[in-house]
DNA sequence: CTACCTGCAAAAACTTTGCATGGTG
DNA sequence: CACCATGCAAAGTTTTTGCAGGTAG
């Protein structure tokens, strides 16, 4: 059988090959990954696969509409399923924990930010930084 | 004459050297300068700065609370005094603008996130990514 | 003078590119 | 069987680190 986005990538003159598979199953499994986790993934099924092909095929299925990424600290960005994932990322300064909230939390504030600019907010690309509740609480203070 | 931190910088330890004042000079002057940006401007006096003291120098002086950094894209992070620039950058994904907006749009937001998770939100941090109003009225849809 | 700081060079982390071979359609 | 995609190697970009000499205090 065929799926939607497999006839999608044809139509567009693209090919259907092993490792774009493999590289979509992992982005599906792994979630929040970085293209070295991607390439440690299918490596476990296809040893031979480059990182320069991940590269190159989280491009192609980003472009295609199926990947998004997310920055979620100063490193390498990190790849998800673009239909899953309505999620926005706090992630805490302190211990590097990223919790996941529904983007609902961030509506009003995206509904003032359009009053105010004008501006279209995508809250999900990058992270809201802070610090979690754990972190806050063993130190009140922010610069001790 | 000495200055606050000049002796905060003596206090613990750390030495005052023309590198770290001029490091601070520059980031005053230039405002969400990149570490590369930086050391153009310090090298117009000093020119033999070489890049590694900057990124040491802005390590020092960010443990010291003198400035801050914020990641505006993907690329290099920029640096700013910690004690001015209280404010949080919309960005454009499309013509990379960044507008500036005063932390208090963002008070009812935090609140929520406080409430909700008990997360301590620092929105200066990472940019809001987005579509400025020009850009959104260009193209409607986001994945045209 | 002594320990910290700097410049230099090399390396590390992350990403892109050129090219010849290989596999999809 | 034409052409796209891949693997490999090399190079580009940004940041970090080791070390020997220099300088602040």
């Amino acid at each position: 059988m065929s799926t939607e986005w497999q006839d999608d990538l044809r139509k567009r003159g693209y090919r259907l090959t092993p490792q774009r598979q493999l590289v979509l199953e992992a982005v599906d499994k792994l979630e929040h990954s970085t293209p070295e986790d991607i390439l440690t993934e299918v490596r476990r099924t296809a040893g031979g696969v480059n990182i320069s092909t991940v590269y190159r095929t989280l491009e192609l299925l980003e472009e295609l509409g199926l990947v998004s990424h997310a920055h979620l600290g100063h490193g390498a960005p990190t790849y998800h399923l673009a239909d899953r994932h309505h999620h926005m990322h706090l992630v805490c300064r302190d211990c590097t924990t990223v919790i996941e909230a529904d983007v609902s939390v961030a509506s009003s504030f995206a509904e003032q930010l359009r009053e105010s600019f004008g501006f279209e907010t995508d809250v999900k690309h990058f992270a809201i930084f802070g610090r979690c509740r754990e972190c806050s609480a063993d130190r009140p203070d922010h610069t001790s």
